[in-house]
DNA sequence: CACTGGCACTCGGGTAAGGAGAGTGCCAAA
DNA sequence: TTTGGCACTCTCCTTACCCGAGTGCCAGTG
């Protein structure tokens, strides 16, 4: 892209128009930035700064004589060059580190707390994912017999998370066994990686413990992926606040996506491959049903390997400045909390 | 109420009234009546029907010149002597096995399905808390040691119901310490309820086992009380649909309600305390925010003591017969599926 | 050359008026 | 007790209209 040219001038009024529609939801239009923003400038020349932003892709006009209203990509040129992060407010950073040390410290909840505290404090929808990460270390194991010859792995991840697995052996065994089973894997593979875990396993014959193994490898490795890390919403109430969001069909969209937790889940795995912080912007997003929106994710967790996703949903039109600071408040404090329990 | 006593014609109308607004969604007239379901009758007759139906408070109009639609007082009627259960067509039935077949075993993962499910079936929002109840059975649980004098301690309870809970201890123990102890707990107290529990803890000394077993204790009063039993919701974008929800406002309110898992939890818990269907209809909601909502609610749980609650929101113009029918299959079959895996 | 004031034009939103349609209540007659 | 007739009411839809804010263009000015 050969944005980042862009007149000094072009580039205060792209800015301008965005904070105000951001703020009045309105398309704007010259003679109100001239009195707001540029009172040493005739309406007349703002119009033909407009008229130029328009054909250079960062503004549409709603309909003819209208005023001017932002495109994806004037967001996007908003976002990576104009965008101030402004600080957050004192009480906001108080108030979401009081709520997350109030929240229970087992993950789901806390997971729970932290997508309803970021709701709260950027006003729009919240989705979190379960910490998860490669090479997972062992902490520690359980094994219950069920009925017959299922029984139930419980499994605790470095980090404090907690993974249950219902499986059923080739045989049936007493409690007794399992115990035991338990107890020496313990011994063996607490504090350890999945390597060493195969390494036992390759190194055993066909029995209960091989078993077993297969089936906790199994387990870590959809934990790697991420696999069972449940995704979840808030704030869904925060988008029916916005104008965007008046007629229903464009929620509906939007949940559709949000309330189908597996969709949701391997969204937010996609993104945030990389980064650590991803904007995306209505028609960037590959999920139709989100055109009209932006997401913006970041990740958060106990360790610099666990990580899971938190991300704003929200109209296109939104505070970025104050959505991105927020964000990365909640995803800090978190990270702080889920650290504190599991060092 | 002195409402049994009803003409059974006058009945009739009622029924005709509810039904056809629950399809139409628009004020019905004599006409429509008239033609639809009296064809033997003249509009000025039900006319008269309609009139004193109004006067006795089952019907208001929502303006003079306008269609009757009922009241929350002739859907409580509707509900209580006219309604007819109609059966769950077979494929609906055979989708809600298939669907709670295919989910995981694991609790959590499982009541997220069968809300979802619900949802679907019912064209409804659903929600559904996790199963708890009087007298738990322990059946197995785990001690870990954390960081310091912390420890987590996991609880699973008859019904593959799993639980943890981080707790503080007086002094730091180490894990082998803990595991000693958490295999003399297990042979002990594997199949026991509460009151093992505190008859053991009364009969020793203040050590490690007392304080474990205090804390456990009050795993288990929590486990009693529901009070960490997750309560989540489904299927909000299906009141998307209904032309009630179609202002934001309105939509809004009821999110209120079920965004706040909390508040969601204990509504639920105070509602089903007795029978086994309960129907709440507007205005006879005790949260004011559901005041233009109808909730359907029954309970379902792998054995008789342990009970979830599984519900349908909807706004009150809902199809009663079919919502309560497909409530108790979807129940009905959950609590199969959670049987099956613990028996 | 950049900026400005003036001007004609455009379009959405709000308000007012009118008509169609569905519904009602009442009454007298069967 | 039921019915047809009748006058009346009220919402909703359509049409017409105007106002205001905004635009593009152009000629003039520092």
């Amino acid at each position: 892209m050969p944005n980042a040219e862009l007149h000094p001038r072009k580039q205060a009024v792209l800015k301008a128009v965005v904070t105000e529609f951001t703020v009045t939801a309105v398309p704007v239009g010259s003679q109100q930035l001239a009195t707001r923003h540029f009172v040493n400038l005739s309406p007349a020349t703002i119009r033909n700064e407009l008229s130029e932003l328009g054909e250079l892709g960062y503004l549409v006009q709603p309909h003819t004589s209208a005023g001017r209203v932002p495109t994806d990509r004037g967001y996007r040129y908003f976002v990576d060059f104009l965008m101030e992060v402004e600080p957050v407010p004192r009480p906001i950073d108080s108030y979401v580190r009081e709520q997350l040390a109030a929240a229970p410290p087992e993950v789901p909840a806390l997971v729970e707390r932290v997508a309803t505290v970021l709701a709260q404090v950027t006003r729009n929808a919240a989705v979190a994912s379960t910490p998860h990460g490669s090479r997972p270390r062992i902490k520690h194991l359980d094994l219950v017999s069920l009925e017959g010859a299922e029984i139930l792995i419980v499994l605790l991840v470095e980090g404090n998370l907690l993974r249950q697995s219902v499986v059923e052996l080739s045989r049936p065994v007493t409690q007794a066994e399992l115990t035991r089973l338990a107890n020496k894997l313990n011994r063996r593979l607490a504090g350890r990686e999945r390597e060493e875990l195969r390494r036992r396993q390759a190194a055993l014959g066909p029995d209960l413990e091989t078993e077993v193994l297969g089936h906790l490898d199994r387990m870590l490795d959809r934990f790697e992926r991420g696999g069972e890390s449940l995704a979840l919403h808030d704030g869904v109430r925060n988008l029916l606040r916005q104008p965007e969001f008046a007629e229903a069909a464009r929620l509906h969209e939007v949940l559709e996506v949000l309330e189908e937790s597996r969709h949701l889940a391997s969204l937010l795995q996609d993104l945030v491959a990389d980064s650590d912080l991803e904007i995306v912007i209505g028609s960037e997003n590959q999920t139709s049903q989100l055109r009209s929106c932006t997401l913006v994710l970041t990740t958060y967790g106990p360790t610099r390997q666990l990580r899971g996703v938190l991300g704003v949903v929200g109209p296109t039109r939104m505070d970025y400045g104050q959505v991105v600071a927020r964000l990365r408040t909640v995803a800090h404090r978190a990270s702080e909390r889920m650290a504190e329990a599991c060092a």
